[in-house]
DNA sequence: AGGATTTATTGGCACGTTCCAAATCAGACT
DNA sequence: AGTCTGATTTGGAACGTGCCAATAAATCCT
């Protein structure tokens, strides 16, 4: 019995099927299944059919971990996005996974929420499941030296963020170009007291823009005022804290350029609530150009970065790279354009200067 | 030479490590730097730092295909969202992410954007690579026929949305109950017309909700108006394209319920641009209570779920299964409370009832 | 001291797949 | 009939890790 007995048992253990299960059940070899499986043209039709009928009859499910193991590339691309509480983060990983549509690879996303460690670990675990590449947002204090060896030899692309001094691809918008266009506009407006609000100064876009601000000042020969660049959190409460250190003032702000559409809606909304005129009596420019930038009251002046259009050009780039074997590190900047809405506006006449 | 050649080599191949690698430079067995590995206690101290040693030196990346293969579980736990765009999804993700913090499960998130052919594809992969558990709120279109064989014995906890048929665990709002109360407020605010708007009619959680606003009406003896019923797109512009069926009509509603908050804000915009002042004019109720209704003008009456509670509710549950082996579905429903802010208020005193 | 028990360590096999060289087959041609 | 050619198919032999049974070393008990 024991000899029949093993020849009817098709799966074994767990439910688990495997192809030699498969390859029984359809009288051929292993070998062949395997053919069948990577799309082989070697493999006769009849065959074909046969093995994927077994397959489906079986409830197959092909064992990633087993082809790793022999080398294969495992059709994941890792997305390590940081701040996913930013609507421009989300825009970004929508971006990236529309261009990964239709392509051989799937992306999987994971927030580590600023924490390095936390980000560490996703790495991590990317690479121990033979990721073929990753879309990496750095976390704001990432350590260069402790990323470094967790990276190794995968393809990196960077999106938005740059951690400096880490040799592997960029996409990025042209942000010190877009601020400086921002506070060109808010300048030409007649606005003299402009205020840079939002960001740490551990964050390199946030550099980026604030040089773009100074660029434009100094090209109207404004003066750099210090008291007019405020440093907070990025997220919607961050942009109220703000409010108090630009009105009561000596020569109070009557614009600000905001580091990103998040912290100018939180900046909108404590503006609201002291009763102040967003578009009137305040001028509100953004960055980023969320969706929701369309949507406030009055509607957001904002420095559109297109965040699908920078995720997909990243995703497009890593494919590429990983198509060629090329891995050699690229920059592209994305352009950054002003679109003017309702939040901003000549300056009020009560000025000091002309 | 070849032999002592051979001896030397410690790392073979492309740059990866083995633990085979590892053994031979810190003077052991395999079996030991596996016992190291794994944390075991049986592994004397000095050993294990002479491991630890030559595995930072080697820069070992730990192979979690080939330990699959022996049948080990893999750490990571699937999340499949479909609807990345609306915030109330993203919180939910946030609070999955955050429920896994610390714990033994490193969530990975994939958006299948309501494709239900994306979603299959990505159930597979995350299958394929030997995921724990899978967090799923399927797609709009999910057929339970296909979706059944993928899931196969992978232990599934469904997320706000739920697949009628399907044997997995639940977590969802009150959705019934929820839009009851909603409703129930609009009524004793004296609006007597009152619409619901947005989604689309195959979907569970908009029955629900439906169901809760007519149980409303026929508790208050309101006759139910389908024609105060409009089905839309779930997104910011499906909001506006209901306003004209509302206003345009014998009667026009007074008030709106909608499916949810961007529904609700997409419409917020068009009553606006219409110049119908939202919360004296007409009154209009979210659903989701997500964090822009705080943010929008005027400020969003809205049904709060808690996405981030809801996630890290569904998070736990699955853990704790995973943990007990115990995967008998389980169902938690959550509260859902009303939120009243600005965008609602008493009816208009035009209307045709007292 | 000698066995019993505990504490550390170790080979070797198995897991499911891919790849390669070799084998088989069916015609076609000498 | 034998040989060649192209089209299919097929046995292994890895790949890196976990587990089990076995070993070696150290400690305990009487």
């Amino acid at each position: 019995m024991s000899d029949s007995a093993r020849d009817k048992e098709i799966v074994t253990r767990d439910g688990r099927a495997t192809i030699v299960d498969v390859a029984r059940r359809a009288g051929v070899s292993k070998s062949t299944v395997s053919l069948v499986l990577s799309g082989s043209s070697l493999v006769a039709d009849a065959t074909r059919q046969r093995v994927s009928a077994a397959m489906s009859e079986l409830g197959y499910i092909y064992h990633r971990g087993a082809a790793t193991l022999r080398g294969a590339r495992s059709g994941v691309l890792g997305m390590v996005i940081n701040d996913l509480s930013n609507p421009f983060f989300v825009e970004m990983a929508i971006g990236i996974e529309e261009a990964c549509q239709g392509g051989a690879f799937i992306p999987f996303l994971a927030n580590a929420a600023e924490n390095s460690l936390r980000q560490l670990q996703v790495l991590r675990s990317m690479r121990e499941h033979g990721a073929a590449g990753i879309l990496l947002s750095p976390a704001i204090d990432t350590q260069l030296s402790e990323l470094k060896p967790l990276l190794g030899d995968m393809p990196v692309v960077q999106v938005m963020r740059r951690l400096p001094g880490l040799k592997a691809s960029v996409v990025a918008p042209e942000n010190k170009e877009g601020a400086r266009k921002a506070t060109a506009y808010l300048i030409a407006q007649s606005h003299r007291r402009i205020a840079f609000v939002g960001g740490l100064a551990s964050m390199t876009v946030r550099d980026e823009r604030l040089a773009g601000y100074r660029a434009a000042l100094d090209a109207a020969r404004i003066p750099f005022d210090p008291a007019l660049v405020i440093e907070t959190m990025t997220s919607y409460a961050g942009g109220g804290t703000a409010l108090p250190q630009l009105l009561n003032i000596a020569e109070p702000a009557t614009a600000a350029l905001c580091f990103n559409d998040v912290v100018a809606i939180g900046m909108m909304r404590a503006l609201a609530a002291a009763g102040v005129a967003v578009g009137r009596d305040f001028s509100l420019v953004g960055f980023d150009d969320i969706e929701e930038a369309r949507h406030t009251y009055p509607a957001l002046t904002s420095v559109a970065v297109n965040g699908k259009n920078l995720g997909a050009r990243a995703a497009q780039l890593l494919m590429r790279q990983l198509a060629s074997g090329n891995f050699a590190p690229e920059t592209v900047l994305c352009p950054a354009t002003l679109v003017v809405r309702a939040s901003s506006g000549a300056a009020p006449r009560t000025g000091a200067s002309a």
